[in-house]
DNA sequence: CGAATTAGCGTAAGCTCTTACGTACATGTC
DNA sequence: GACATGTACGTAAGAGCTTACGCTAATTCG
């Protein structure tokens, strides 16, 4: 809570905000699996759907490609092959490493999801249209914080005694 | 993880993108006041702020003005207490209601934090206006949603037999 | 060639929210 | 006045990530 980036829109915290907002995705998602009788998580999406596309993986490369630990994805990894939806193997080259893929149930579900998926995506698309871009100003946020940092940032205004401020207005 | 809304940029998950974006500005924040010796957590800053800003509230109208659940605030007004900063009294009018201020310490913290705090809020704008109005985009994401739900505008999809549909492309 | 360092991954525990539930109180209805 | 319903809030437990740690394997360096 109390995440404010920046702190209007009624003093909502952004981290809360963001928060809720994926969840409530994730929920209206699982909604329409459930209500199309299909045993599937939305939070398996993103490993499911990788694999799909690339046959093979490893676990640190889905959590690179997904943008997460691989811890996350190692828990992900575990609870599909729970449901026999993907197998795991040695990687003869590597020791190390093991090598996700969809077992034939799961590309059975895959290829059962697609048009659910498709439909899902172009109405995320159409949401984003009508927001103004939400993906691409995440994006924007991100590569602007990768640039300067918000602890940068603030150090530079505190360091500037010649620039007045106006006055304390939080929010 | 697997939260794609809509997911492109290298497939990262929105979901897991929003929440490792606030908790990186969490962690800047918090590595801020660690760097000006103030033991202080960026987590609190709803709850402080709210009772600087309006003396008195309850943690049902903290929830409401903060758009977390009234838990969030009764676990942060536990932590609050712990520490000093906040103090609870009985609503007269009221038995139900708790009402939270802000102890003698609070203030204290919250006006040795008020320059910080400025400084925060002004690189959180500047940082917000490089990336083009996130806060915007997402108070319009929201919009967007509450007028017309995800799960219906994929129902709406799926139920437009006339409508071609372009190949199956997951991302 | 051996030691040091880096990489891959699984487990445990923690974080910060959430939902579910229960208790106490206030309000509405008959 | 009694009962039903709604509200406020605290606690327990869960979700879905994270960090920390440990073990094994691969790579690098002297």
């Amino acid at each position: 809570m109390s995440r404010d980036f920046p702190s209007r829109s009624g003093g909502a915290a952004i981290g809360a905000r963001l928060r809720r907002l994926s969840d409530r995705i994730d929920r209206e998602a699982d909604g329409l699996y459930s209500a199309f009788g299909i045993d599937f998580e939305q939070r398996w999406f993103g490993v499911m759907n990788q694999l799909a596309l690339n046959k093979a993986m490893s676990v640190s490369d889905l959590a690179t490609a997904l943008g997460v630990t691989h811890v996350a994805v190692s828990q992900t990894r575990a609870a599909l092959i729970a449901r026999k939806l993907i197998s795991t193997a040695d990687d003869p080259g590597d020791a190390r490493r093991r090598v996700l893929t969809l077992s034939a149930q799961g590309r059975k579900l895959v290829k059962e999801l697609g048009l659910l998926w498709e439909a899902l995506n172009d109405a995320a698309r159409e949401v984003d249209r009508e927001a103004g871009g939400v993906a691409v100003a995440l994006a924007r946020l991100e590569a602007a914080l990768d640039k300067r940092s918000l602890a940068a940032r603030v150090r530079m205004k505190l360091d500037a005694p010649a620039k007045q401020r106006a006055p304390a207005s939080r929010i």
